[in-house]
DNA sequence: ATAGCCCAAATGGTTCGACCATTATAATTA
DNA sequence: TAATTATAATGGTCGAACCATTTGGGCTAT
């Protein structure tokens, strides 16, 4: 069950700060893209000192929930965006805890399986025709060869992105984000593959799309399991060739 | 693809400060529990004001990397754990993107599900004694009837975790603490159930060990989820018996 | 009139020095 | 010996001053 209660220590000030800001992020009173005030104003208000208040700007900074910048007009802005966040603590996670790049294929094979699933389930006409129109954008990238490889993984990502959000669950969009973030990280080392590797993820993801436009959802899900896996592969070969990490 | 390179900044230095002693943890030249030197002995390390150089702490103090204390021989102590970092992030995503209990209890009954799995694909003898035990206490706790519920309620997520070790992807144990943490912030408010209630949670718990011991993948996931699935379904029936939140 | 340059103001970044609050340890006392 | 009290080390806070960056308006030269 966890812990019922939090130790109370809350002496110190500049934590104060940042719940106050905090919750009146979170709670909409303020919006994204508008500004705090200044730091001196801030301190006016809380009635603290500077260097304080920078130690709570700081922690909001570091929490992605707002952004600082330089110059007249400079000052806190208020962030929207929090999926970031989440990738880069993962990121961390990994480095720290020495997380395989196994482990991490593993968990996004499980992830993207569900999600292929899902979608399945909760497609609508409109959904499978922009599934449909992305495919063929792949398809333009795979006549171009190697030429279009660049192109042709940015649209393979944005395709899975899609299912995800057909999904309908924002939780898997999140996670989804941070594993792919991550994942690039090892995929950008082994950038070389050849044409028929490229063919056989062409076919991965038109069978996917498939699947899901026909409410298939165990079909997409066994798919999306077997492309993500391929994917690896491919990555575990290089790997050995060039085991520099 | 994601971006490519990052914003050049790198002015600040406080952001080296961080950077530097990041990296010193993560590569293990300083061990969890060990102890850093002193802001102001920091200060004369880095060359740099005791401010900047708590902003930098700060930071690392947010990150999860070190917790710091009051009083002598108090300081900046090196963190082992990072799990909690990712919970308190999914917390904040929930609150800003107004995640719903359903979206959440769809998303563990995914992440539980492959968990389930893969454990029984896994799970050693030596893995399955350890988990006949816990249900051992499992039962102890039910036939106390409505007195052993809470201590009910933390055996089941022992068995959850355990679970999720035996699947052997430390990714998984990640997500699901921070999942099983969020989720309790709802559970908690809605203690109140049933001596039969627990009566089927605890046979789901039987089953789902039972097919992990005998290798049912396929078995185990689905009792797995349906069993994430009550517990969702008794949730939404308090709910809506008493919808304050 | 316009294009370019330059300066001034606002804002964050940094520094220094002082003092307060908390805590473990050593010294003192009953 | 046990309880109490001082001491010192450490983090927490404060305030004032100065530096660095950016914006924008005003000035100058064409």
């Amino acid at each position: 069950m966890g812990k019922l209660f939090q130790k109370a220590k809350q002496n110190r000030i500049y934590q104060d700060v940042v719940e106050q800001i905090q919750s009146a992020i979170l709670e909409g009173q303020i919006s994204p893209g508008e500004r705090l005030p200044s730091e001196r104003e801030l301190c006016d208000m809380f009635q603290t000192s500077r260097g304080t208040l920078r130690e709570a700007l700081r922690i909001l900074e570091q929490k992605s929930l707002i952004e600082i910048r330089l110059g007249t007009s400079g000052g806190a802005y208020v962030k929207d965006a929090n999926a970031e966040l989440m990738a880069e603590n993962l990121a961390m996670l990994i480095r720290s805890h020495n997380i395989s790049l196994e482990h991490l294929a593993e968990f996004r094979e499980g992830v993207e399986g569900i999600v292929a699933g899902l979608a399945a389930a909760r497609s609508t006409a409109a959904d499978n025709k922009k599934l449909a129109q992305l495919v063929d954008e792949a398809a333009l990238e795979r006549e171009r060869g190697m030429a279009g490889w660049n192109s042709f993984v940015q649209v393979d990502e944005k395709i899975h992105t899609e299912i995800a959000r057909i999904a309908g669950n924002p939780l898997y969009n999140f996670v989804l984000h941070s594993v792919h973030t991550n994942i690039h990280r090892y995929y950008d080392k082994f950038l070389s593959v050849s044409e028929i590797e490229m063919e056989e993820n062409f076919q991965d993801l038109q069978l996917i799309v498939e699947a899901i436009a026909s409410q298939e959802s165990d079909r997409a899900r066994q798919l999306a399991i077997q492309h993500v896996r391929r994917f690896t592969r491919y990555m575990e070969k290089k790997k050995r060739q060039q085991p520099e990490l």
